[in-house]
DNA sequence: ATAGTCTTTATAGTTTTAATAGTCTATTTA
DNA sequence: TAAATAGACTATTAAAACTATAAAGACTAT
């Protein structure tokens, strides 16, 4: 039950889109910079985000990525959602294209599904709970947190 | 976001040996057959459950495991639990071991971790709200509906 | 034109998961 | 006590998924 490495990149580069008193431009090569992220992967990963209009992008000298529509209206449901898929435990919960089980009579009647589907809607819930505002105001607090952590805590 | 087969094949398991009607010890062949599981693969579940006292087992002739405790009592958080360890989204956030990731300064202080935790919390609740009994119940329900689905159905 | 950037497709490397194999121990029964 | 049946444990293999990198192309501002 863990995210992926590219759904952790997909959030860190948006929180650093959205850190306040950033350049609303960022350069694939400055975000992986600032977070350390693979920047060929990462590129994958801003691809994904840009394709379900997460971000958007210019090309050229001085191009790069910038956050697109309202942080506050966009929950980590989707951002998740657009690089991982469905957060269904098993296949056959997809919200999209439900693959039923092999061994499954039926969809409608497998016991299992319906209580994964219930647990599909509570991570749902979970992640849809958070707005990328409010994660880049967090990923804030943390930022001046940080600098008082003392070196042997790190 | 899935779930192992590991867990898949434990709830089942669980759910046959919980099946009212059924006999109260079972071979791992039989369940392994009723369920459709690698016999071999279905094995290292049953230890994974045993090891935690989710079932006890017999050896010899008319050998075979059999639920131990309550299954009322047995919520679908310890099943997967054991199986599959801490549900965590985030290594980071494991209950019993976190392991802090690379690039964060702390632990107390990663944003990501905060909101993960959060998830984590939330994927738990969702399999405790489910205990093994009402599992068991729910698949005998589906299993009077599949004797009336259709051919064409499945 | 050129430097800097994103885009696309392909592929290599690594890790995790799923499944299998083999050997050992325990219990029943003839 | 030997044969049959069943679980216990360790190790290995196979397949899939995930992570990361590479290379060539396309676009834009200067």
């Amino acid at each position: 039950m863990k995210i992926s490495k590219k759904s952790e990149y997909a959030l860190r580069a948006l929180a650093c889109l959205g850190a306040p008193g950033a350049p609303e431009v960022l350069s694939i090569q400055e975000i992986a910079r600032r977070e350390r992220i693979p920047k060929k992967f990462l590129e994958q990963v801003l691809l994904a985000l840009k394709r379900v209009g997460l971000v958007q992008s210019t090309r050229g000298k001085a191009g790069g990525y910038a956050l697109s529509g309202d942080p506050q209206a966009i929950s980590l449901q989707t951002v998740v959602w657009a690089v991982d898929g469905p957060l269904a435990p098993l296949p056959c919960v997809a919200d999209a294209n439900p693959v039923k089980c092999a061994d499954c009579a039926s969809l409608e009647y497998c016991w299992l599904r319906g209580i994964m589907l219930e647990v599909g809607e509570a991570i749902a819930a979970a992640f849809a709970r958070v707005s990328v505002a409010e994660m880049c105001q967090r990923a804030e607090t943390s930022r001046r947190h940080e600098s008082h952590v003392p070196m042997y805590d790190i």
